[in-house]
DNA sequence: TGTACATCAGTGAACGCGCGTTCACTGATGTAC
DNA sequence: TGTACATCAGTGAACGCGCGTTCACTGATGTAC
């Protein structure tokens, strides 16, 4: 077997670390211009190889950037897991799965973009054998495992649930809450300034209202 | 003055409405296609011109997604004004205001995309005038401007205030989950099935919970 | 009311470009004997 | 250890396409006299 390679590190005529390399150049192509701006010829030509040699590890281009969405998936769950297993009190850790989010769209924005705006069409890289061989097994990560992994997350924390009303319903909240912070961040849209708040604060902030919204509304609170 | 003709009713050498014309054809498009995917050929195509044409009215792609993007703020603002300036008390004009906020998503997603996705480049469409005629005056309506709206709506709902809490706050965390609920459903991604809430019921809700946890917070309540 | 003319809003052909994809090919690799 | 050969991962040239934009032009409009 052949030693691992640095993505954009070639020698000889064979690259030896070719598809990764082009997820990696892909990524960053789209961080950096978004995924219409995302080209198959700039992503060859930073790997240092011609745009054909694409075809011997992905079907098309369609398929290179629903690999990279994959990635972003498996990548976001690995962070949102680490942090929902590190130490403090149930709701630090919470707490820090929120920041983790957040971070992750911040620093992963190749990643985040594929992740939300690809189309969830049919699934898209090949297996290692190439173009001919079989279609990839079940286990292929979207937005709807990410959410089951949120409402896990709340069950984990508030494990007394909120009495009477659904998890999913909190999860709901609390992940589109991040999703519009994350998103309207990255357009540059989020107001900033003097006294307001950071991305952080304002997710903490939320989710701790919108968690003691749904107790309160459980217990039959006339806040609603 | 010419006679007042429906965009895509043309007859004879003159248009006589093209840039209206071109840019409801460019909002469907970008509704149907995304930002990417919306195409100078196409919309002078549905309107029945030369893509040529285009250029008497604009400066080029870009000018004609940014006058998109001008008219969907200026509709999304008619449209909060509306709410607020409705019946009933002001909680309930308040909660009508985020319902328009989603209907406005809902319906007008060339709009949205071209609002949220466009770069907050230099100014875009021409004058009536044509190519040489002078920058636009000042007026030009951005997230910025939407954002203002909301404050003062909240300001309006809650004369009382947040008790310490700025406004802002509280106005930036309804937005992003405005935003967050509107991209997920428009994505997909959104949640759904039985037992679970709409998204309508899933704003209203969520934006209960951030007026009253900021109430909290405002007067040293423990949540924080 | 008619005519000359300036103005404007379209045409249509052409441009250069860069895209994704294909194809027959070849250089390198590693395995069998 | 050496050699033949199958396999695989690249090349490079070419393709058809559709894009945004330009240009000199022309048809229609409306105003002045």
């Amino acid at each position: 077997m052949r030693h691992w390679r640095a993505p954009f590190d070639r020698q000889g005529y064979h690259h030896g670390n070719l598809k990764e390399a082009l997820i990696e150049a892909a990524q960053r192509f789209i961080a950096e211009r978004g995924i219409g701006g995302f080209t198959l010829a700039d992503a060859a030509k930073l790997v240092g190889v011609t745009p054909a040699a694409l075809y011997r590890h992905f079907r098309g281009r369609e398929a290179l950037v629903a690999e990279v969405a994959f990635r972003g998936f498996t990548e976001l769950s690995n962070r949102l897991g680490r942090a929902l297993q590190s130490d403090g009190t149930p709701l630090e850790r919470f707490t820090r799965m929120g920041e983790a989010y957040l971070a992750f769209a911040e620093q992963e924005p190749g990643f985040y973009a594929a992740m939300f705006s690809a189309k969830p069409a049919d699934g898209g890289a090949c297996a290692p054998g190439g173009p001919k061989a079989e279609a990839k097994p079940a286990e292929k990560p979207s937005g709807g495992n990410a959410f089951d992994f949120l409402v896990h997350a709340l069950s984990d924390t508030f494990p007394d649930g909120f009495k009477g009303v659904d998890v999913r319903f909190v999860a709901i909240e609390v992940w589109a809450l991040s999703h519009g912070i994350a998103t309207l961040d990255a357009a540059g849209q989020l107001p900033k300034g003097p006294g307001l708040p950071d991305k952080y604060e304002l997710l903490r902030a939320g989710v701790l209202a919108l968690v003691h919204g749904a107790l309160q509304r459980g217990q039959g609170d006339p806040a609603r």
